[in-house]
This record gives C-alpha cells, structure tokens and sequence, in this order.
RNA sequence: GGACAGGUGGCCGAGUGGUUAAAGGCAGCAGACUGUAAAUCUGCCCGCGCAAGCGUACGCUGGUUCGAAUCCAGCCCUGUCCA
C-alpha cells in the first residue's frame, strides 16, 4: 500500500535537494514543477500530454472551483480526478491567492474573505474551514493552508498583520482539515509561509508554522513584483526557517532563470502560470532564452523552436509553421506553445534533479545563466 | 444616356468650416505576463527630427474664406437603379 506522504532526500548539492514524495495516486520528483490547471484543466491540454510532457502532479484552485462548477458537484460525479482525467496527485490553492488577485471584488475580516463573484457577482464566503471542505470534496492530494497573499510592496505593518492572521487561518485550516478524518488519512497538508521580503517576519511565520506542523512548508507572498534580486535575497533565508525533512514549495514560481536559483536557494516544489499563459500569448522558453513567436523574424524559419529540446513540438514543427498558427489566432499555436514550454520546464527541472545527483548544481546553473540570458540578448 | 449614393491614412470606417496629422476597428511592428477574472494586456503605427517643430495629406483641378477633409464649380472613378 503506497504511503499517504513520504518525502526522500537522495542527494544534496549545496543548498539544493532532490529526491522523490512518495503519495498514494504517484510520485513526485523534487525539485519538481507543477503545471496550473485552476480549473480543472491545464488550459489547452488534455491531460495525457500534461503527462508527456514529465508532471507528476498539477494544481486546481478552490476559488475557482467553488464557483464553477461547484465543489459539491465535483465531488458527486466522483472527484476532481476522475472528473479531469488526471489520476496522478493534485495539488489544490486555497483560495489565497484570489484574496489578492480579486482585491476589488471582496472584503477581508478575521473570520474570512467575502468573495463576489467574478462569473455572475453571486456572493460568496471562504474561510479557512470552508477551504478545507472544499479541497477534501475535490479529493485534493496536497491541501494548502487557506492565507492572505498580499503583495509584497505593501507597508511593513500591514504585512505584519497579514501575515499573523495568515497564521490564525493556519492553525483553523489544520484543525479542520484534521477533522476531515478518513481524506486526512490519504492526504497531506501544506502550510504557508507569508512576511513578504523581512527575514524577522519570515522567521516568525516560519515558527508559527512549524509549530502547528504541516507535512510541507510553502513559501508565499513572493514573485508579486518585487524582482528577481528582493526574490533571491528572501530565498537566502526563507527556506532554512523551515524543517530540513519537509518540501518546501515556493508558490507562484516562476520563470526559468527563477527556478534555477531558487532550486540553489533550497526550494523543492514550484507552480507558475508562466509556461501555461505564455504559451497561449505567444511567447516560448527555450534554453536560449524566451522567444516571441509573433516576431516576423520567425516568418521564414525553418528551423525548429528550440534545437536543444527533444519535446514532441521541436522535433515535429518549424518555427514559420508556429509563428504563422500564432500570428493566425489558430488554438493549435496556443497548444503546441503550451505543450514546448511544459515539456521546457519538466526538461529543466529534470536537468537540475540530475545535476544536484552528480553533485554539480552550481556549475549548471552557471551553465544555464550564461546560456539562456546570451540568447536574451541578442533576441 | 439619365437618377441617386459615394470616393478619408495598408484595409474597413468616423468626421461635414477652425480645438483634425484626422475617432474607432483590422492588419502591421514591438513589449509585458510569475499560488490564472488572461487564446490577455500595453506601446508604436505619413515623412524628417532626441525634441520643440517642419513638411506633406482626406479622388483630381480650380475657386470661396483669415482658415477647407468639411462649402462651390468642372472633371475622373466606383456602386445601385432607370433607359
């Protein structure tokens, strides 16, 4: 019988870990990345090519499937899996993320976050509790804590309150989850770290965290605007407040460059819409660096997206035939974008597992910097 | 041959005496996107200039006026209808 959450370091590199989380629905392989799929689909792929491309697990959102098509609903046509067709792990958001990205359609108090709407403006609440009920009707693999996600420019006192009612919620969210007993039993459940870039704040969160204990520690509140530099210096400490023996997933992360020092930084887990959106707007990663496919200097390239990546896209179809499906509004170019950069990010998370193995993490990420910003520049 | 309608920047299309280098859309050229209100959003888009600005421009030619894409005349062209 496969363990309901059992994380294993195999090799250490540096601050860089890799390993494998063992669940009952599969195996994650940290550092591991994880494909968005908010609602209920990783937008423009069927889901066994999300598996082509190497995810172990992918994300839904609460906020969203709450709303649409009901988390009650979900759970009677047999759960989120079944009714996406992703059998693997899912991670499932809170709901926190939303507190922050729909701030003009709801209200805050300690109790929870009063949510109108964006669909219909229907009224709607969410607490930690709630969050709870929703994540273990969709048979949520790993829960997350129900937070608050401000952004990190905001004044350091409404951080600091945030971040502490974050905590409240953190300790709800483990009772209630708790009581859920029989999905507690096959699940696991995620704390969120919050503070914003201050090290003090991070290390009280941390501790608040800890204390109530959580199978893994997520670092939130970041990649919100700040830039890669305030990112970095916050992923100098934020990981090393949390237990050496759990994941740590930096929520919301990120571009290729900003997996790679945080996998340095010590972080095991990662999602980001980036691959995803950027795909359908039209934009790839490569390991040459990013690629706008709507640029008419592709209009005539014969060549594929990127010569070093062995996706299904780059060995299959030309950069002219891309940049026309792109500059034609066609879906396949939203698709085929999509598919190239999932495989990307599986293929660089791959890359780092392996390079951490051999004990030469440091001289990859050099490798990788040097590589993907000289293509950059001359783009 | 006649009667209407109309000719505006690459295309479509507003404008009907000054605040118009001329709305808006499309196309084009770039940029952004980080726990997804996103197949989205932003900028540029006559020429020269860093800019102030200068030049040119609303079918053609001429006229009225301080001033015309806008008014008048002739001509050319397009569409519809009538012969």
């Amino acid at each position: 019988m496969n363990p309901r959450f059992q994380f294993t370091i195999h090799a250490r590199d540096g601050k860089a870990r890799a390993g494998t989380i063992a669940m009952r629905r599969g195996e994650i392989r940290p550092p591991a990345f994880m494909p968005v799929g908010t609602a209920a689909t990783v937008k423009a792929m069927k889901p066994e090519t999300v598996r082509a491309t190497g995810a172990d697990v992918i994300l839904g959102n609460t906020y969203h499937l709450m709303l649409r098509p009901g988390a009650e609903r979900v759970a009677r046509l047999g759960g989120l899996h079944a009714f996406m067709n992703w059998p693997r792990p899912i991670l499932t958001d809170s709901g926190g993320y939303q507190v922050m990205s729909l701030a003009d359609l709801r209200r805050l108090s300690e109790e929870g976050v009063a949510f109108r709407s964006h669909i219909d403006g229907s009224k709607h609440l969410l607490t930690a509790e709630r969050s709870m009920e929703i994540q273990r009707l969709l048979g949520s693999d790993i829960v997350m804590a129900f937070d608050e996600c401000p952004r990190a420019d905001r004044p350091l006192a409404e951080i600091e309150a945030s971040m502490e009612r974050s905590m409240r919620w953190a300790a709800r969210s483990r009772a209630a989850f708790d009581a859920g007993a029989e999905h507690a039993g096959r699940s696991a459940l995620f704390g969120i770290q919050q503070g914003a870039l201050d090290e003090r704040l991070r290390a009280r969160s941390a501790a608040a965290l800890m204390e109530i204990g959580f199978d893994g520690y997520a670092i939130g509140g970041l990649a919100g605007g700040e830039g890669q530099a305030a990112m970095f210096a916050t992923l100098d400490f934020a990981p090393g407040q949390r237990p050496e023996h759990a994941p740590r997933y930096l929520m919301g992360v990120g571009k290729p460059d900003d997996l790679v020092g945080a996998v340095s930084r010590g972080v095991d887990m990662f999602d980001c819409v980036l691959p995803t959106r950027s795909g359908r707007n039209g934009q790839a990663f490569t390991w040459a660096g990013p690629v706008n496919l709507r640029n008419a200097r592709h209009a005539e390239d014969a060549g594929p997206l990127d010569p070093r990546c062995a996706c299904a896209v780059c060995t299959t179809y030309t950069r002219a035939y891309l940049h026309h499906l792109t500059k034609a509004g066609e879906m396949l170019g939203a698709m085929l974008l999509t598919e190239h950069n999932l495989a990307f990010y599986q293929a660089l998370m791959a890359a780092m597992r392996a390079a951490i193995g051999e004990g030469r993490m440091a001289a990859f990420a050099a490798d990788f910097a040097r590589d993907y910003r000289a293509a950059a520049r001359t783009d």
